[in-house]
RNA sequence: CGGGGUAUAGUGAAACGGCUAUCACGAGUCCUUUGGGAGGAUUUAUUCUGAGUUCGAAUCUCAGUACCCCGACCA
């Protein structure tokens, strides 16, 4: 490609606006620009980039069995009420109609699409197990997006789903797929962590994030050091070491206290330690449930975890007003013990404990009224939760489950995920069955797949750049040759273009008439693997110069020596 | 959705309520220059939209819209 035909213009001036590497270098370099925001055009250079990551992924995916096609992007918004994802996901969702009125979301997630596809035929169970994978454009109004590519409306995504006869045939495409993008991840030039996660509205019971670690990322996890545990702090689980469990129990005791109503007050007015106080948390559910969650005290309450335990899809906390006229206790002194006998009938209430609290004995806390402690609470003998469990955040520095290290806090951008999605559309969608070999109609078991290729095209840049611009690997570069003509040797690097054309090289030929100056930087800043330079200087000894992006050293190679060095 | 902020050329900025809205970069044309963003000449605007105040508005007021930041939320 000839550079001054080519519609690729770089820019010297950019807005301080852009924090972000990646979004700034791409912006820079010509790849992409902002329509409005969240909503970027790639492109032709841009594009180039794109289609190089979706060209591995593809690869990688065929390799593994899955067979590409394309669903509309428009999906009738019945199949989503189906799936009631018109609530769980309805903050994001995009919706359309057309001229009769027929309503349509703009897909996010394909789910519906592709189980919709397939219960329109009779599979057996033969048919069983397959993979199907698209990419397309996905749709979500999000909140609020920022950091260039990294969270976007609208974004080209790979989205893969299987089908399976059982569990057990599942779990060797999921292991197999933890793999799979293990490799794509790694040809792109991207190393990633393979990290337990939450399904979220996607639905299922686990999943796994593929993460580049980067400082800018949005996705908090943690890992031991020798990588054998990793956790979105959502779903991080942890050690909780006993503490004084083994204490003689002493007997329930009221007390006055006339302290402050953080958890420290408490602990300064006792003169006890944090973590024999119990720390109340009460959260009001989308269904109006009021809902106590108790812990440790030196521990927080994951709100992720909460809400699996109740099976929940939205919490707030609640307010000041409503701990006091809706449940009849007091901010800062709220206590499981005796607070069921006074609330009012039609109040739904419950109490979840995490499981930390069997570490203690003899806890305090408040006793649902201003300036009123209990001591010694016992769990059991004093109060019995509705739900136990584990619904602790984790911190950095926590030991994780079963002692096999210490937990270390990292952030990082999630450039893919898998996810089990098991019962969790075949037995909401009426008809998502096939005929097993005792002839009976059976659910599918699933499985769903997703590459961000934006967020994975920007992952690659804040991984691989240096302060004159981008270093592209060269599985995901655009180009591989930037050649660049100096004056006075522009018919020697005509030849050497119309030559490597011939031979495929994927060559920018830069033919503007620049100063070599600003050619150098722009061949920085664009970032193509292999730089080669023709000019005066060189042409006369018949040779060209050949650097490398990684390399800050030159190389005069003679001219019919290139074609062994770039091929 | 809550809080804060911004909106002037393609980009980044300047202009007290008052002269033809200024500068740099970019882009166009012409010329010179060609190993790290070179120089000269010249061209490049519906001051976000709408209303209002005023003799006079980029500047003040109101409304709308868009964008940015923080929070909430989330891939």
């Amino acid at each position: 490609m000839r550079f001054s035909k080519y519609f690729l213009k770089t820019d010297k001036n950019i807005s301080d606006d852009d924090k972000i590497i990646s979004a700034k270098l791409l912006k820079q370099g010509g790849f992409i620009r902002e329509s409005v925001a969240g909503r970027f055009y790639f492109l032709p250079i841009g594009q180039k980039v794109q289609q190089k990551i979706m060209k591995v992924i593809k690869e990688e995916m065929d390799l593994a069995g899955g067979q590409e096609m394309v669903a509309p992007i428009l999906h009738p918004l019945e199949l989503w009420k189906e799936t009631n994802r018109t609530n769980t996901a309805g903050f994001e969702l995009m919706k359309i109609n057309d001229r009769r009125g027929a309503e349509f979301a703009l897909g996010g997630t394909a789910e519906e699409m592709f189980v919709d596809l397939i219960r329109q035929y009779k599979l057996s169970y033969r048919d069983l197990p397959f993979q199907l994978y698209q990419f397309s454009p996905k749709f979500r109004d999000e909140l609020r997006a920022r950091g260039g590519l990294l969270r976007v409306r609208e974004f080209i995504m790979k989205d893969g789903y299987s089908f399976h006869r059982d569990e057990n045939d599942f779990k060797i495409e999921y292991e197999k797929m933890k793999n799979v993008y293990a490799k794509i991840f790694n040809r792109v030039g991207l190393q990633t962590s393979i990290v337990e996660s939450d399904n979220g509205y996607i639905g299922g019971e686990y999943c796994h994030e593929f993460i580049s670690e980067s400082e800018i990322g949005e996705s908090k996890y943690f890992i031991t050091e020798n990588g054998n545990y990793a956790a979105h702090e959502d779903i991080a689980v942890f050690e909780k070491e006993t503490k004084n469990k083994n204490d003689q129990l002493k007997p329930l005791t009221e007390t006055e206290a006339k302290r402050g109503i953080t958890m420290e007050d408490g602990a300064n007015f006792h003169k006890l330690p944090l973590w024999q106080q119990i720390k109340n948390v009460l959260f009001v559910d989308d269904k109006n449930r009021f809902i106590l969650a108790i812990i440790r005290g030196d521990l927080d309450v994951n709100e992720t975890k909460l809400l699996h335990l109740v099976k929940g899809f939205n919490l707030r906390r609640a307010t000041n007003e409503e701990i006091r006229k809706q449940i009849n206790s007091e901010p800062g002194f709220i206590s499981p013990v005796g607070i069921k006998k006074k609330l009012d009938k039609n109040t739904e209430f419950i109490i979840v404990a995490d499981d930390s609290l069997r570490t203690i004995s003899n806890a305090y806390g408040g006793n649902n009224e201003k300036n009123q402690d209990l001591l010694n609470v016992n769990i059991d003998r004093d109060y019995s939760p509705d739900i136990e469990g584990d619904i602790a955040l984790v911190k950095a520095g926590y030991e994780a489950k079963n002692k096999i290290g210490k937990l270390v806090e990292k952030k990082g951008i999630e450039v893919g995920n898998i996810f089990q999605l098991g019962y969790h559309y075949s037995s909401k969608m009426k008809g998502a069955v096939y005929i097993d070999s005792d002839g009976k109609e059976k659910p599918f078991y699933m499985g769903c797949y997703g590459i961000g290729v934006g967020r994975t095209m920007a992952a690659i840049v804040e991984k691989h750049n240096d302060q004159n611009g981008i270093v592209w690997p060269e599985s995901s570069a655009p180009f591989k040759v930037h050649l660049i003509a100096l004056d006075g040797a522009e018919k020697e690097a005509e030849h050497l273009y119309e030559e490597m054309l011939k031979k495929d090289v994927e060559v920018l030929y830069d033919d503007r008439n620049k100063n070599a100056g600003e050619k150098f930087a722009d061949a920085d800043l664009i970032g193509l693997p292999i730089r080669i330079v023709v000019s005066k200087k060189t042409i006369q000894q018949g040779s060209c110069e050949l650097k490398k992006r990684t390399e800050s050293e030159a190389k005069i190679i003679p001219l019919p020596l290139i074609f062994d060095l770039i091929i």
